[in-house]
DNA sequence: TTATTTCGTGCAGATTCGTGCAATATCTGG
DNA sequence: CCAGATATTGCACGAATCTGCACGAAATAA
């Protein structure tokens, strides 16, 4: 990354959210804090903006409410994400399902982040535009337009001839005796070729989908390998899936 | 390649990506990086570009490159975008290549639009969300982050077994003697392979594309069926592509 | 107060830059 | 066709820039 591009995404973000850290920059960015104290140094040298202990406010006072930024960042399904992308490493392949949850891990990607990402959701893809050190791969078919993926003949010719490290699956139902469900077969259908083609699978599941069991059944929950629920899930309900082999992440 | 034609790729992915990174530029194409600074040093002087340690910048200050190319103009594009919609009957298969233009097509589209679309474009798809009587098909493939299509041999694989009614390309530059030129090889060969897969191609062109050369090559004016241009655009201009057997067709 | 975090400076290694020079290709005029 | 002029390209080498680490000082938190 350029030196003046960093300072150009420095200035961006502090119009943004009115504020920048030093310490969560130089962790997204991959760099010493050194150096962003460096940048912050000189674009402050420059009057662009104005230090503080710890990072940086704008010269000028910025229309945007911090409280409702730290509101957002503590969301569940942005928690969720969070856990959700620290499951990637670098190089790893991951295949990306639909759906709000996972596009919240796309979210929370760190900006360095390398490694190749496939999916068959054109939104998913579209998020992934400003992260350049990601190479995506599409899946093609015919769009399911209920849920925005490609499915269909061609969509499965082409997951046939893939092999992941992770999948992040999208389910409507989680449910101890009924598995994984989703509301429709051809997407079921998609959803278990993906798992298949995945040495492991990941499921982000909001508290309301916890118990929840749509009409089609997508495996048991034994067939995943990780189930990241939230930080605040209740107990009991997640005790229910105890004993099935899935590795249970608490979020947030 | 030829030096010019060099300089003209730099301009274009400048524009494109927003930046240019001399290392990566002469990997690419294969030439010292004595020449690409040179290139770089003497666009500079030109005051084409803005150099910067490592590469080079955008004069103007574009924050987002991609952004500002969505917001650029907007009218023109627009009426340029319910022309293209126009040419769209219903039962047809229509092919959609990336790019603001053709997302303007989509924007126009009457509501009960009732066809199938094809495109490798993510963007493109997701604009089709709503269009509930469009049938959408996703060419998959590796996406070009640049202009956010689906290339390679994937892509190349499910476009070969396509056949469409009317496909509109899109270019970033049309000349009468050097034809339909785009910024990237690879991008070229997959617009050539959509061109011969439909059997009528229309290019929408805002005027600052008409007279103008990208590096690479797509084909021939005459080779296009319909050439769409805005309706302030100069006569001049156009009058250098008749007799090439191409239609040309005002719009606004 | 004490402990922790952040800041500033100096320094070393790596990368990039600019200039001069030589080799090759292209152009021009005879 | 040839000879000289011009342009283009790659390489070498010293200068400038960028980056990360170390260490002590300053600011903040407990």
């Amino acid at each position: 990354m350029l030196t003046s591009q960093r300072k150009r995404l420095i200035l961006d973000r502090l119009a943004r959210d009115g504020q920048v850290v030093a310490k969560q920059l130089s962790h997204e960015l991959a760099l010493s804090e050194d150096t962003i104290r460096r940048d912050l140094r000189e674009l402050a040298a420059e009057g662009l903006l104005l230090r503080v202990h710890g990072g940086a406010m704008p010269v000028s006072p910025t229309a945007v409410p911090i409280a409702e930024r730290r509101s957002l960042s503590r969301d569940a399904k942005s928690a969720l994400g969070k856990a959700g992308a620290a499951m990637i490493r670098d190089g790893m392949t991951v295949v990306f399902d639909g759906g709000t949850s996972n596009l919240e891990i796309i979210r929370h990607l760190p900006a360095q982040a390398r490694f190749t990402a496939i999916t068959h959701s054109p939104t998913i893809a579209v998020a992934l535009e400003d992260r350049p050190d990601v190479d995506v791969v599409i899946i093609g078919g015919k769009l399911f337009r209920h849920s925005m993926v490609a499915t269909g003949a061609l969509a499965a010719e082409a997951i046939a001839r893939i092999r992941a490290d992770l999948f992040f699956l999208g389910v409507t139902g989680v449910h101890a005796g009924e598995g994984l469900t989703t509301g429709d077969m051809e997407e079921a259908a998609i959803k278990r070729q993906l798992m298949s083609a995945s040495a492991e699978t990941a499921v982000l599941a909001t508290s309301d989908k916890l118990g929840a069991v749509s009409p089609f059944r997508i495996g048991g929950i034994g067939e995943i390998s990780t189930l990241i629920v939230e930080g605040e899930a209740a107990e009991e309900r997640i005790a229910a899936f105890a004993g099935s082999g899935v590795s249970i992440l608490r979020a947030g």
